[in-house]
RNA sequence: UCCCCGGUGGCUCAAUGGUAGAGCGGGUGGCUGUUAACCACUAGGCUGGCGGUUCAAGUCCGUCCCGGGGAGCCA
């Protein structure tokens, strides 16, 4: 008999089919008992009668407990009382795995309970939703760049030092020598571009920063393009094009996926070309006049991004920073060299800074004295040095955070229901 | 590292300083259209650890452990 996935079984209506998955819900009703089931693709109700199968079967179905995979045989219809409008009438079930006392009830539990079972967690409906909206964020990510022209060049994980010198980096033996697990591939994709033109790298990230909020993870994934012959506006564009278009994927084609996690969906739908762009100066202004205690100079925290958010609804870009709060590869401006060209992307409704890029320091000597001043070991930067000696060019890029743009889409509070298996501070397991 | 909140059956939570409870889940029985089904019965507890105040502590005080939220930093 052929197998049906869920998601296609508006193509097996009045066919005999099989379904292979496990039980999600059980009602009984005396001589009718009603099976949930779910795939992985989708969820179908199976009504059994009594005297549609043998007495053994029928006696076994009462026995069912949540999450027990079997084989269920029977006949597609519509039916207007189903929850998904078709539903099985079965004739035939097979056990294949029991299920005794799955934790995971239908009623309510802490997040911590859940975390503690993310393996099975991941089974539940709403879980799906976000991750099938993450596999969407992640497919758009790689085809704006691969339809741009752009190489998935990816940035090694073990990294001899740091690429930034504030973050704090994990570190691990290596051999006879220290390594540190990668927060970021920007320097090397800024190799690449040189070779490539275009290129991007996609992968895990860890920073080893003590933070408890809803927005933090130790280990993340960012997506980093950069790009040779590109400024800052240039950069910009990029970041706007690329934001519009994950944007209209995810409504195009997870559209039941959003609905099921009850998201706004004309807050996303609202976000379209242009962004709003602001200076850093006029930042300032506006938070000063909205009440904020922030003064020039000051990097944005929380509540600074919060209230910019709210004043704008979408994603807001902020250019031209004071350089002292920038890294040290920043580009400064030409005509005001105390600010980087450096660029924020805010996300709107409190997720928080998803974009951070800009314009990086092209000129060999300014770059060499920015290191120095930063303390930063020579000798760990002599190849990137040598970007700047052997044909140097302006360029740019960004890195995007994966979690923190699909909490926005999906309107998840916590970014780590955005990512399979989470890793923060206080969870390493499961 | 700092600030705030919390820790009570398997789960989610109640309980003026005075006999620890409910819903769900589990078990048993009933029901031919259930949608987190419903109805009845039933089992299940050293209230995070240690110390203190009190005739009496889940409740008040001290301390430690664990967890959550936020700040800083960042995506």
């Amino acid at each position: 008999m052929e197998q049906v996935y869920i998601e296609d079984i508006a193509s097996a209506e009045g066919k005999e089919v099989e379904i292979k998955g496990w039980l999600y819900n059980a009602r009984s009703s005396g001589k009718l008992r009603f099976l949930q089931i779910r795939d992985g693709t989708g969820i179908i109700q199976a009504v059994v009668f009594k005297e549609d199968v043998s007495e053994e079967v029928f006696s076994m179905l009462g026995e069912l407990t949540q999450e027990t995979s079997i084989i269920l045989r029977g006949t597609i219809h519509a039916d207007m009382r189903a929850p998904g409008g078709y539903e099985m009438s079965a004739f035939n079930i097979e056990k294949v795995g029991d299920s005794p006392n799955y934790p995971i009830t239908p009623k309510e539990h802490g997040v911590h309970f859940l975390l503690d079972r993310r393996h099975l967690w991941m089974r539940s409906a709403k879980q799906h939703a976000i991750l099938r909206v993450r596999h969407e964020v992640v497919s758009a990510i790689r085809d704006f760049f691969n339809n741009r022209g752009f190489i998935n060049l990816d940035a090694p994980i073990f990294t001899p030092a740091a690429c930034e010198e504030t973050s704090t980096l994990f570190e691990t033996e290596y051999f006879n020598d220290q390594a540190y697990l990668t927060q970021s591939g920007q320097l090397y994709m800024e190799a690449g571009c040189m070779a490539f033109g275009k290129v991007y790298c996609f992968g895990p990230t860890f920073r080893a920063e003590k933070s408890k909020t809803r927005k933090h993870l130790t280990e993340f994934w960012m997506v980093e393009p950069e790009v040779a012959y590109m400024n800052l506006q240039g950069d910009m564009e990029l970041a706007e094009d690329f934001i519009c278009y994950i944007i209209e994927r995810a409504l195009e084609n997870r559209r039941p996926e959003l609905d099921k996690l009850e998201r706004d969906i004309s807050k996303l739908e609202a976000v379209k070309k242009p962004f709003p762009r602001i200076t850093y100066d006029e930042a300032v202004k506006i938070l000063q006049e909205k009440g904020s205690e922030i003064k020039y100079g000051d990097d944005l925290g929380a509540v600074e991004e919060e209230i910019l958010g709210d004043y704008y609804h979408i994603p807001v870009m902020i250019h031209h920073w004071p350089a002292e709060v920038k890294a040290f590869y920043m580009k400064r401006d030409a005509d005001k060299p105390e600010l980087a060209l450096g660029v924020d992307m805010i996300a709107p409704e409190g997720y928080g800074e998803i974009i951070g890029g800009g314009q990086r320091e092209d000129d060999y000597d300014t770059l060499l004295a920015s290191i120095k001043k930063h303390n930063l070991p020579e000798e760990a930067f002599d190849w990137y040095l040598d970007l700047r000696r052997y044909g140097s060019v302006p360029h740019a890029g960004f890195g995007l955070g994966l979690e923190r743009t699909v909490g926005w889409i999906t309107g998840v509070h916590h970014i780590r229901e955005c990512i399979p298996l989470p890793r923060m501070m206080q969870r390493l397991k499961p």
